[in-house]
Order: structure tokens, then sequence, then C-alpha cells
DNA sequence: TGTTTCATGTAAACCGTTACATGATTCA
DNA sequence: TGAATCATGTAACGGTTTACATGAAACA
């Protein structure tokens, strides 16, 4: 999902600013799924403009650029609608840790568990961000799923990283022969 | 980790062509946590033997293009253990269908149980892939590692969605009223 | 006094995908 | 006969980040 079809939802839910786009990713129920920066929320903005999906209402104010409420034309919401009712990508978890857990042999086992060790913190920081988000305001059904669903993958993460914490300080079983693998095929 | 780190990774394992890599990415052990195509790979390869970190040993076929194959040099050693052993970035769990979730009051609940039931299915599938994967040959301990992490997770998402299939055809308990939120700073 | 907040935007750089080009061999 | 396998690479395009530019007001 790109950054236009983010900004289509954050403006059918109500006018807001690119500005207040922003903070909505990165403090609101979003700030989880999704991340975008400036950079790409302007430029999305003017394009969904100049579509006609999304129209501004200028406010001049003094002193800093003028403010730019925008919300969805008719156009725009029936954009988004079809956006909702298409075939999602297939969901992605990118994990550099995981990536260094892959090839972790190099490490030392003292900087695999601390390694670990840094992955739990971080996930139980989050979890708690989570729940803290759930608790202190009303939310959507659909912010509630959301965040209910984040709260069971860390909450299996946690759980997984917990118990290999304290199993990887034992030594490697067996000293893993060098293996060429024979896969399928490349496309 | 960008397809530069990747292409290291799997060349500390062992020496491999720009296909092999793209085959153990796409049906080896690393499917499920990275992609990377043949229009990122070669360039990729090209670099880091320009850079010094890869060298190729080069043998002629005939009926179409010769055969590069890649193996690590010491400095690449030593760049791929430096990789490894910085902070990596963090987790990131993207999602087009918890997308389609965020907004679902949009959609229809029969739609939306759908949708729900298709993903479903999906992780479904996926997790049948990782059993497969895991016990259908031999495994280093990073890539076991990786596996049940990437199993916890899946089975997660499975059990959160199957007890949302059922509940979500019954109606939204509250209307919803509009809302705009307040929250913190944007950077 | 210095940082954070509000507010929008552009330009360069980066990284990656998709599509294309080539072509013999093996399998169904 | 047609698809898949092996094998490398380039070009066009797309999307995003990072850094920059501007500047007042409020807060600590």
């Amino acid at each position: 999902m790109d950054v236009k079809a983010l900004c289509l939802g954050v403006l059918a839910k109500g006018p807001a600013t690119g500005y207040e786009i922003k903070k909505l990713i990165q403090d609101g129920p979003y700030q989880h799924f999704i991340e975008a920066s400036f950079g790409s929320i302007y430029p999305s903005l003017s394009r969904l403009a100049a579509e006609g999906l999304i129209e501004a209402r200028t406010e001049p104010l003094e002193g800093r650029p003028d403010k730019k409420i925008y919300s969805l034309t008719p156009q725009g919401r029936e954009a988004f609608r079809s956006i909702l009712s298409r075939d999602p990508p297939e969901d992605k978890f990118r994990s550099g840790f995981l990536f260094q857990m892959m090839f972790a042999d190099a490490l030392g086992p003292e900087e695999k568990t601390a390694k670990i060790e840094g992955k739990l913190a971080e996930y139980r920081a989050r979890h708690a961000r989570m729940v803290e988000k759930r608790t202190s305001q009303p939310l959507s059904e659909g912010e509630l799923f959301c965040l209910g669903f984040g709260e069971s993958l860390v909450t299996a993460a946690i759980a997984y990283l917990d118990s290999h914490a304290r199993r990887s300080a034992a030594p490697a079983p067996s000293p893993a022969p060098a293996r060429r693998v024979r896969a399928g095929t490349a496309r």
C-alpha cells in the first residue's frame, strides 16, 4: 500500500493537512504498520489533488506556509473504496535481526545472546506502547483489529525470543557441515 | 538489509553464482524473510566485486553466458562480519491486509469476513510451507532459529484471524463517532 | 537561549522492480 | 511442441528517503 492510498485512507476519516497526516502515521494508531516521510506525503497529496481525488481548502497563516486542509472528493471516495476491495499484496515481515541470526554462526555466542536480549527489550517496549495505545483512547473497530493483530504477533515474538535467549548460551550441537542447496527453480 | 548484504551472507556460506543466489532466496530457507530479483542481484554482485569484497571465477559455457562463480575475499568476510555486529534496523511488518482492515468500516461485513478468511488460508498455506522446509532437510542453527521465529508469528496470526473470522459477522457495537487525533509531534 | 512545534515544499540520491534481450538444452 | 531450466545483464521506471530551504511562536 503506497503513500497515496495511505493519504486517501486518512482523509476518508476526515479532513487533514499533510502535516497532520504525518503526525497520525507516526504517533497515531497507524504507527506500527506504516511509515512515510514528508518527502512522499506532500507530493502524493499534490498528485491526488491533480487527479481530482482530493481537494484543498487553503487557510492563510502568518510567518509560515499556508495551511492546506485536504478532503476527499466523491471520486476520491470511490477510488478508495476500489482500493479497499482489491486483493491486497502479500504481507511481508522484514527483519534485519533475523538476517543477522541467519548467519549468526559467524558471531560469538555471547554476542548472539546479547542481540537476542536487545531485540527482546525492543519488542517488550513495543508491546507496552501498543497496550498503551489500545487502552488510553477510544479506537474504531478497524484500529482495534489492527492493534490486536499486532499485539498477537509481538507477544509471540517475545515468547519465542525469551525461550531462546537462555538456550543460545549453550554450544551448537553439531559443527554444521558445508552445504549447497539444491532447491527448485529461479524465475 | 539490502541486496548487497544478502549476497555477502549467501557467499559467506559458500561460493555461488547470481542465478543460484536467486534460487536460494526464493526457494531456500530465506524465502519467508527476504526477496530480491535478478535486476538487483546482478548489479549488487558487480559492485561488490568492484569494491573487492567478492571475486569471480569464470567458467565458460556454450550457448549461454559464462558462469561467474563468486566467493568472498578476506575483505568481504571482514565487511560481512561488521554488518553482522552492527545494530540491525527495526523489524517491520508491512501488511496491505491490515491496511484494508484499518478502514474496513467502508466495506460490507460479508466482504470483510471474506477478506479475513482469504488471509487465513494464505497464512495456513505459509505455515505448511514452513513446516515442510523445517522437516524436509537438515538446517543450520541460524536457519532453524529463523524458521522457528517465523512459525511462531504465523501461528499467532492464524489464531488471531481464526478467532475474528467468526466474530466479525456481528454488527459493530457503536457507530464510531468522527474523531480527530491529538497525537505527539511530527519530525 | 535553545529546542520543539507548526507548516509546506523541492532536489538529489538511492534502491529496487519489471520488462527486455539472448539462446541452447532438457523435460512433459 | 511448448514450457521450464540454466545463465547474465541492461534500461526504464517508480517510489521513497534524506537533506535542504524558510521562518514565526511557544516552551523550557
